[in-house]
DNA sequence: GTGCAAACTTGCAGATCGTGTAAAAATGCA
DNA sequence: TGCATTTTTACACGATCTGCAAGTTTGCAC
């Protein structure tokens, strides 16, 4: 009943069948990013991507659940409870930096293929609608994290009321991810490994949020 | 040439005409609200509401673009002239502070049908996906708001370089619409005058702004 | 009122998106 | 090789949204 003949790699369960479908999906992605490239976003047809990526229009829709799904990357980021407990945990930044910081490395990890990464990173740019579309579709979650958040808080401030920790949660979220988009045009500039550089990034923005934040600096 | 005849009211040019296409339009937005309400976000159709409406489908699509303009509003909220300058002047608040309690104003003074701004608002709560959309929808003004913001920190900062300004003022949108997109709910519950509430609701979050993005405030 | 010109509404055809269904093809395995 | 399962595909369908060419209403001058 039990997997057995698994003497290959630490990935639990991939025969040629999963491989073969991953690779069409990553290609069918591919193929999708470089037509807008070419085209532009609004010229792009589902009929245009599965004719270069050698499927049927119909399999698309059976890899993604949309043509917006395709273009942004199906998955969204979702920290695992390691991160979630070292998020909670530990003290040395802001509450908000802390979440930040934690949600960059689940964005990175969520997306091993950098080329695609990258490509994809262009396509939003040249594509204002598209971009728009990413942060709705990552706004969907909001509701997720800042109950994540609740927790630290929680273990932080046991004084807050519930509806207090909701709003400090929701709010928290906000500005965090308002944080990394900010930064994240700068990040797919660096040419190497990307986890460290938008740690770093979101790092010395800081200063600049509180600054922001603190009334009447000047004068 | 010129108007006369302008005995009624301080709106310039509002005849016959105008008034009834407005009223229609308000009257097919509420037919879509409505509707959602019935029988939720997904199984409204844009048939549905035109009859409802008592237009024709096509007639729908003279009037908005797309289905969720007519649920979300096509109008965004965009600051005068007048509150730009007030809003780079002020210093008795932070940057954010003051960028989201001039957008708060914009919002409010854009949708003076408050009975459909409240109708509007339950059935965004109601329908994630909508919520999603509405905001991809606010976001794709982001740089335009960015760009208000810059001259704020260009006549209070002179020190920043342009890369500075333009991202300082990324940040302090993605933060100013994070605050207020958190405290929406709350500010709809408020019965009487909603921009009276809302300034306060946003100014009372500021305090929390601060702690959240303060460093290691706990022990 | 009458008639005209402009604006508005409508129906229709068409492109595209996205889904259900069932046949066809590929795949894994004994 | 043959069979069972999964995957791909074709087809039909409802829905969104757009152009276009009517038809209808409106404002206005006479």
């Amino acid at each position: 009943m039990h997997d057995v003949q698994q003497s290959e790699e630490c990935v639990p369960t991939e025969g040629r069948r999963e491989r073969k479908l991953r690779e069409a999906k990553a290609a069918t992605q591919r193929a999708g990013l470089e037509l807008c490239l070419e085209h532009g976003y609004g010229a792009v047809t589902v009929e245009m991507i599965a004719d270069r990526a050698g499927i049927s229009p119909r399999t698309f829709y059976n890899y993604f659940s949309s043509r917006e799904a395709a273009l942004l990357g199906d998955g969204k980021p979702r920290p695992d409870e390691a991160m979630i407990a070292t998020f909670i945990e530990r003290d040395d930044v802001s509450d908000v930096e802390a979440f930040a910081v934690m949600m960059a490395e689940a964005w990175a990890k969520s997306e091993p293929d950098k080329a695609l990464f990258r490509l994809r990173r262009r396509v939003i740019d040249s594509a204002p609608e598209l971009a728009a579309v990413n942060i709705g579709r990552i706004a969907e979650d909001r509701a997720d994290y800042a109950a994540i958040v609740a927790r630290r808080l929680a273990a932080r401030y046991p004084d807050l009321t519930d509806a207090e920790r909701e709003l400090e949660g929701t709010l928290t979220v906000a500005i965090a991810m308002g944080a990394i988009q900010a930064v994240a045009k700068e990040w797919m500039r660096g040419d190497d490994d990307q986890t460290g550089p938008l740690k770093a990034l979101v790092h010395d923005l800081f200063p600049r949020v509180r600054r922001l934040t603190q009334a009447a600096p000047a004068s």
